[in-house]
RNA sequence: GUGGAUGUAGCUCAAGCGGUUAGAGCGCCAGACUGUGGAUCUGGAGGCUGUGGGUUCAAGUCCCAUCAUCCACCCCA
């Protein structure tokens, strides 16, 4: 039986991958303009970082996980998400003693062992930013512009953002406390994934699509009506700085992020029109993480995207990207002993960078003229015994069909000339 | 981990109630057309019908299992 790929990953083939690559050229142009620099970590870590950093208690870390021993039977995980180990290195390497904040971005492949779905998969691929070292909402704001330039530049629309403050540690504990002695009468409501968040983790009560729990959950208690002065403040302050940056915005008070860390801020972008998984970006303020990775107290604020997501949704909406049209020339050889010479030609393109390809079996005309139409180049180079008699190659434009006779010397000037 | 749908050529799909050699369109290769692409016509290659069992004289078709894909739940980007 002929070997398959794995569950839930994928090739990407050139067609769909210039598309990625357009879109990494956009995060690193981006990023780039927004003060951000890059950082690559390793695609496996020690299960421990994403245990204490993401949370043991979290779905992500509790089950899906691709973890496995080394030859020394130490555990490792693939990394299940990208914040974990740029925290990890920024205690690593001392950044604490960077000018601060030190701003970060990453972009990669994260695993996930979950099943399949519209926009989901085992191996998934997010760009990410992060800053550390500064508690400013105007931390905050940035990121969130920096998320939203990234989809506008890219032209995707029919976009919303959602923000929310999950506060401190303090304010959370206070408002969990609220939240089960309200719900608690009404356990029978609930429905059975519910009852179960009861006990596990109650804030998620809040992101139920049952209708059932949202009917008892509408007059609930919330995150944002527990926030301590100072967490108040901040979320404030926040939509203060995106008033300032002209950021429309839905304050969704049940919006709950899923990993552990995150205190504070939190957003999320969605579009709709991916099927049921449609947040395609999302983040917050992660001020305790550093510390819980046995780093200095330094606080932090970033987001992530999913780029399948994203990709996914600009072609829902029928949104191409520039053609990185197959510019080029196919150099077609006619007659006996032409080969050789068309491979001078070729070559002498190839060292002057232009891009040129040829016919390796000396087909007939007719056939080879055929494969340059299919490639798409705009240009054929035909050698012909009666050119190269006159010291001459045929320059034959695919789209108007126009063609004419040069000097083999004159064609790489005239090329380029054209190629303008 | 749970539930539903679907697996036939590279792609999109046919094949009466189980019946003889599994077809078509598109694509691919070639020829018509030994010096000119997109059109047309002709021919060719390409299949263990996802895989493994079972029922039957006979299975693409019915049954079971398994794998994969899609969709949804859980969860998340």
């Amino acid at each position: 039986m002929r070997v398959k790929k794995p569950r839930g990953v994928f090739d990407i083939l050139p067609d769909k991958l210039e598309k990625w690559q357009h879109l990494e050229g956009v995060v690193r142009d981006l990023a780039h303009v927004y003060g951000y620099r890059e950082i690559r970590t390793p695609i496996f870590e020690f299960t421990e970082l994403f245990q204490r950093g993401v949370g043991e208690e979290t779905d992500i870390v509790a089950k899906e996980m691709y973890t496995f021993p080394d030859r020394r039977g130490r555990s490792l995980s693939l990394r299940p998400e990208g914040t974990a180990a740029v925290v990890r290195a920024f205690i690593e390497h001392n950044m604490h003693a960077w000018p601060q904040p030190v701003k970060l971005y990453y972009i990669g492949p994260m695993f996930r062992y979950d099943r399949p779905q519209a926009g989901r998969y085992r191996q998934f691929h997010q760009f990410g930013v992060e800053v550390f070292g500064c508690a400013e909402p105007a931390v905050d704001a940035e990121v969130i512009k920096l998320l939203l330039q990234f989809y506008e530049v890219l032209g995707l629309k029919g976009i919303s953002l959602e923000i929310s403050s999950v506060g401190c540690p303090k304010c959370r504990n206070e408002f969990t406390d609220a939240l089960v002695s309200y719900i608690r009468p009404q356990t029978a409501g609930l429905c059975k994934d519910c009852r179960n968040r009861l006990h596990r983790n109650p804030l998620r009560l809040l992101d139920c699509k049952e209708p059932g729990c949202r009917g008892l959950l509408t007059e609930a208690p919330v995150p944002l009506n527990y926030l301590c002065p100072v967490c108040a403040a901040h979320f404030a302050a926040l939509r203060n700085e995106l008033l300032a940056l002209n950021i429309s915005y839905n304050i969704n008070p049940h919006l709950v992020r899923g990993l552990d860390y995150y205190t504070g801020t939190s957003f999320e972008v969605m579009h709709a029109g991916i099927g049921a998984q449609n947040a395609i970006g999302a983040g917050g303020r992660y001020d305790n993480l550093v510390q819980t990775c046995g780093g200095p107290p330094t606080p932090g604020v970033g987001f992530a995207v999913g780029i399948e997501r994203t990709l996914m949704a600009l072609q829902d909406q029928g949104i191409g990207f520039p053609d990185a049209a197959q510019e080029g020339v196919f150099v077609v050889s006619v007659g006996e002993g032409t080969l050789r010479h068309a491979l001078r030609v070729v070559q002498a393109l190839r060292e002057a960078g232009i891009r040129a390809d040829r016919d390796y079996a000396g087909r007939g005309l007719k056939t080879q003229l055929k494969q340059a139409h299919r490639r798409g180049v705009k240009w054929v180079v035909i050698v012909g015994e009666e050119e190269i008699s006159r010291g001459n190659v045929a320059l034959r434009a695919m789209d108007t069909g126009e063609q004419i006779e040069v000097n083999e010397s004159e064609l790489i000037p005239r090329l380029r000339a054209w190629r303008a």
